[in-house]
DNA sequence: GTTCGATTCTGACTGGCCGTCAGATTGACC
DNA sequence: GGTCAATCTGACGGCCAGTCAGAATCGAAC
């Protein structure tokens, strides 16, 4: 296995290239939080960092596979979250442990919103690539949240209809869409630490049976 | 209050124009379907109904706009699902008619759904227009949901911590965001109709507290 | 510190789409 | 079949995508 990054032409880039391609993805995920994706241009991502379009295709073909790129490294800072997701949640723990993680999340996604939106547009929009990394992210915490769904149906906590996996990605599904509500339920008296206490309650419900 | 509809100029249009402007509103929502928002171009639209650009400009300031007319059609569509939630689901029928409100909420989906991902993608970058348009339809849902869940807290089903209007808000991200990994699911053994029964049975217990 | 090959960067260009406008076409009504 | 308002469009300037040949830079070797 090897980490070396490649140009559009095929050859190994040195350090002073690795240094202009770090500040190309930079320069777009600042311009994709900024402009959003449908008013996001080379000829800007360029002249961000004082350079030609010209340059930017020497690194990748589009800009899809730029931000494909960034949503890779968003699923890098995904992986930690699984710890939160260790099965033994108990009736006396378990809503704390369920805000932790949930304030964990909250932070992921600041971090990333920009690329993630993009990354689900263009997974449901059909994109092979898109859909491969956000099915990479998704499962990480799927697989986990599927075993802990699982204890829960065995012990009888919760009902046979509820399919694990299913429900396991109801429960990202909620995370990720409910994220992407709180500016405009800000407005309506739903503030941050709200949300997470909701969101936390309902996830130790789903998870663990208990109310 | 006027039904009328306008041509960018601010003439009201008669019934010639209207027919065009509705094949051009067609045309939108369907190659939006086929290729995706993206690579969605007006030249292309105008193709597709044998017309120029000219005369898309003439009835739409840009692209944005047609879509957000469609956008509003979807909330149409979505105003008959609030018939399902009356409150007053009870132990026995309540898993019944959840599964009612997924089904139809499932066939709404599959009608709009390249619509409601730009519609999202639009508001959650912060556009004016998409997000009234998205609040207005997702309100529809949120409050109906709002006065169930409000019941069961009363009743003492559901947890004090549980906030009515973010929880609904969080029902409502569940059922659109789940359906949005629907193709990849079915990869996995998700199929339809295990979508729905999980689906109702986790809005079930959410709302009305039963298990 | 000079040379030279490899690496990295870019000016300049073609082609295509956007959005506009003046004028052509259409059709409803007389 | 003449008139006029409504509707449509050809053609154009401007901007961005994406390419390529060659310029600039670096650093290894001497």
């Amino acid at each position: 296995m090897t980490d070396d990054i490649f140009a559009v032409d095929g050859r190994v880039i040195g350090s002073r290239a690795l240094a202009t391609r770090r500040k190309l993805l930079d320069a777009t995920a600042k311009l994709l939080a900024e402009q959003g994706i449908l008013d996001l241009r080379v000829v800007d991502i360029s002249r961000e960092i004082k350079t030609s379009p010209a340059t930017f295709y020497h690194y990748f073909n589009d800009v899809n596979e730029a931000i494909l790129e960034l949503a890779s490294e968003a699923t890098e800072d995904e992986k930690p979250l699984v710890d939160h997701l260790k099965p033994g949640w108990t009736e006396a723990d378990g809503l704390r442990r369920a805000g932790e993680f949930v304030e964990a999340y909250m932070t992921f996604w600041d971090t990333h919103h920009a690329v993630l939106r993009v990354r689900n547009l263009k997974a449901e929009e059909g994109d092979r690539h898109f859909r491969k990394v956000r099915t990479e992210a998704n499962l990480l915490l799927m697989d986990a949240l599927q075993d802990m769904i699982r204890d829960g149906v065995a012990a009888g906590r919760l009902p046979k209809t509820l399919d694990p996996f299913t429900t396991a990605a109801a429960v990202v599904a909620m995370c990720e869409r409910l994220l992407g509500y709180q500016p405009e339920m800000a407005k309506r008296g739903s503030n941050k630490s709200t949300i997470r206490d909701t969101l936390a309650t309902l996830i130790f419900g789903i998870i663990t049976g208990h109310v």
